[in-house]
DNA sequence: CGCAATATGTTATACTATATCAAGTGTGAT
DNA sequence: ATCACACTTGATATAGTATAACATATTGCG
């Protein structure tokens, strides 16, 4: 269990440990971590699902910080943008990064997505191997950034057919 | 070179052979390739690059097909479902098939999207290998679909950087 | 301070996708 | 042949996702 989607784990820590990191790497990076970003991370950190914008919108609506569009999209694009938060293309949705640190340059995560329950799992998908960078080579393809999203039954929903 | 995307090739040809390998396969399966399905196939086969529905159903209205969502949601729900296209899911765009017979069951795609000229090259992404398929196992999830994208520079556009 | 860069407020709109119900078409069974 | 059924299409409306554009405020810094 390299990390806690599917698996049982010290959530409240899980998520002050995130915040903690996501504080330092802003001010290491001269980012400013404002209370409508701060709150949009602290809101998708609270649930290893993936969020709609909408959805993230309505709670960010609910906390005061205003109700229209823009305002979720420009906190989920800063913090895509510097890595502590990731789209999944699947969904049209977004999730926070499970790798503590925020962004490791290069990062390339690959998600499993539990179709039952929505909960998403951060693996590391290694570039320059698999099928893809083997593919790309061969086609003489520059890749920049990799989709790579897998969607079935995790651990726990498999027992759990109904 | 082993398909078409980013390469020359003779593309009148391409098309026909991939009409003709539909018809075949919709014919053996008790499929009805009716004008509508069979013109958006032709529509996306007469281009390596995804087109948005919308894109789509404006050239479906111009060949006097109707205007209305539904007319190319339709065609192509049924064009995924039997595997003679694919959504793009990062460009929420759909590309033809580029294996020309239709569909292999379990076949699992990779693509290499070009953000320069739009042009996408489909690879086979042989599933159970690759990071995400070592992911999933570690973790006990079952994969039943999986998006694989990867977005950069085809070997054209690397050379003609502006 | 005063400028430039960054961030937020606000309105409007564009783009993507599906629900729903009605009507037509084809196919096989009796 | 015609009935029943599944499938396809027509048409209207609406849901869901995302960005453009412009005004205002705040911050960082010379």
């Amino acid at each position: 269990m390299s990390n806690p989607g599917f698996h049982p784990h010290d959530h409240h820590r899980c998520i002050s440990d995130a915040m903690t990191a996501a504080e330092a790497h802003c001010a290491a990076n001269r980012l400013h971590l404002t209370p409508v970003r701060r709150r949009t991370l602290e809101i998708l950190l609270s649930e290893h699902r993936a969020l709609g914008a909408y959805d993230i919108l309505a709670r960010l609506d609910a906390a005061g910080f205003g109700g229209q569009p823009p305002v979720a999209y420009r906190a989920l694009d800063f913090l895509t943008m510097h890595g502590f938060v990731h789209k999944i293309e699947a969904l049209n949705a977004y999730v926070a990064c499970a790798i503590p640190g925020g962004t490791i340059a290069g990062h390339a995560p690959a998600f499993l997505i539990c179709r039952a329950c929505g909960k998403v799992e951060e693996a590391e998908a290694e570039p320059a191997k698999g099928p893809l960078a083997r593919a790309a080579r061969a086609a003489g393809f520059d890749i920049e950034r990799a989709v790579i999203e897998a969607q079935g039954l995790c651990p726990g929903c498999k027992e759990v057919p109904a």
